[in-house]
DNA sequence: CAGCGGTGAGAGCACTGCTCTCGGCAGTAG
DNA sequence: CTACTGCCGAGAGCAGTGCTCTCACCGCTG
């Protein structure tokens, strides 16, 4: 229905110098905004760059001005899509609560924006589409989520004096701030965050998990006391 | 290469009555094997029901006399996946063996034969390919490797006596043999397995942990403490 | 004013999933 | 032994895809 969107397409008024740059930003906005659209729709597999081209208004071989390929369209998608929960994440954890409430809040709020974006969490954190190339821009935006826990354990953590022994499995200098034996849990519970949010949206929970709410608090606070979160 | 795998397809010798019906399930059986050879090859979204059907050594609309379309052939695909994690995670598992032997037994089980089948892997634990649907036939297989470490748990997993409060979120008579306040540790740790090496494949490791199986060794035996599984 | 460069259109190639029709052969009924 | 029924593979064909190439247009720059 939303043909022709670039009404100004080959039409673009003058206006200060910029004007050639502006219609491509425009251009290039409407071509990513729609394969979004088409992305949440109807998912990865369907997303066609002829039918983008089409809901934009131009014709297929135009859109190869703007993307190189379907696959760097979906790469910029991903990065989109880890900058979106990223920001989501970080916007719902209020660091002058307490910590596990900071802690609980980032759990909720990556899996709301699932909920809300299950097709582009499938992008992200599902099966790599794209042939097997990871590509290699996407790692930056990637870790936005892990190091929001990570802050939170680096500032309430407590470790638990028994540890040690866990060299050499995790890069040297990760999480910074974060206290020796508390890394590993972190990592830990980073992935069971993303595992269990996966779990629920890619339906491994159907007739085992009732409230899948519920459980992903209790998953949460397990998680935190692993990484020395303070009870109350 | 291998042209023409079915050498006797339109000239099948005379035979037992049953003749027919074997010969329809060897074409089965080449088309799911081919299928999973290019599966395994370039991954689910390159799978071609036309070059299946090339390499098995028919014409295209043949093939749809055994499947009736690609996402069909691609469930298949799935409940045999499933068969094959299970099968794998079954055997590694030595019921004489110490409660966390055999739990870390079965914990790399399932890594080892995702890092050999990482393709099957993605195509049963990463985003669910065709359109949302997710086939209902494939509900059964996917609980193998959840109830063998169900079981182990149900052996061995001792509970604490301070636990309760998790009623309502899980469905009613899941586990049956696994003590009430373990139920909920043991469905986290089933996720956060399958969750750990799904990062690994999937490429969330990168830069972040250098040591991947001493990783999951590490994970497994956090895991196996919240079931409750003895020290040694 | 001339020309360069970015732009969109169109045709075209090779491929896909899927459907339909047709001819042949197998197993069975008479 | 003959004749029929039903399964099967081949082939053509439709609609759609990603991607490339050429061509004409026109604004911006020299």
């Amino acid at each position: 229905m939303s043909r022709a969107l670039l009404s100004s397409c080959g039409t673009m008024s003058r206006m200060p110098p910029g004007t050639r740059a502006r219609a491509r930003a425009e251009t290039t906005r409407a071509i990513l905004d729609e394969a979004r659209r088409q992305l949440a729709e109807q998912g990865a597999a369907a997303l066609s760059l002829r039918s983008v081209a089409r809901e934009v208004g131009m014709v297929s071989s135009a859109v190869y001005r703007y993307v190189a390929s379907r696959d760097e369209l979906l790469t910029r998608l991903i990065v989109e899509a880890y900058d979106a929960v990223g920001e989501r994440a970080e916007a719902a954890r209020d660091p002058d609560a307490p910590p596990r409430a900071q802690w609980r809040a980032v759990w909720r709020a990556v899996r709301s924006w699932g909920l809300e974006h299950p097709a582009e969490y499938a992008l992200i954190y599902g099966s790599p589409v794209p042939g097997y190339a990871a590509p290699a821009e996407t790692i930056p935006a990637a870790g936005r989520v892990g190091l929001l826990l990570a802050a939170i354990v680096a500032e309430h953590g407590v470790a638990p004096t028994d540890e040690g022994g866990s060299d050499g499995i995790l890069r040297d200098g990760l999480l910074p701030g974060v206290d020796r034996p508390l890394v590993l849990p972190a990592i830990a519970a980073w992935t069971q965050l993303f595992g269990t949010v996966g779990f629920e949206l890619f339906g491994q929970y159907e007739n085992v998990v009732v409230d899948r709410a519920a459980f992903l608090d209790a998953v949460a606070d397990a998680a935190a006391s692993s990484v020395g979160l303070p009870s109350r």
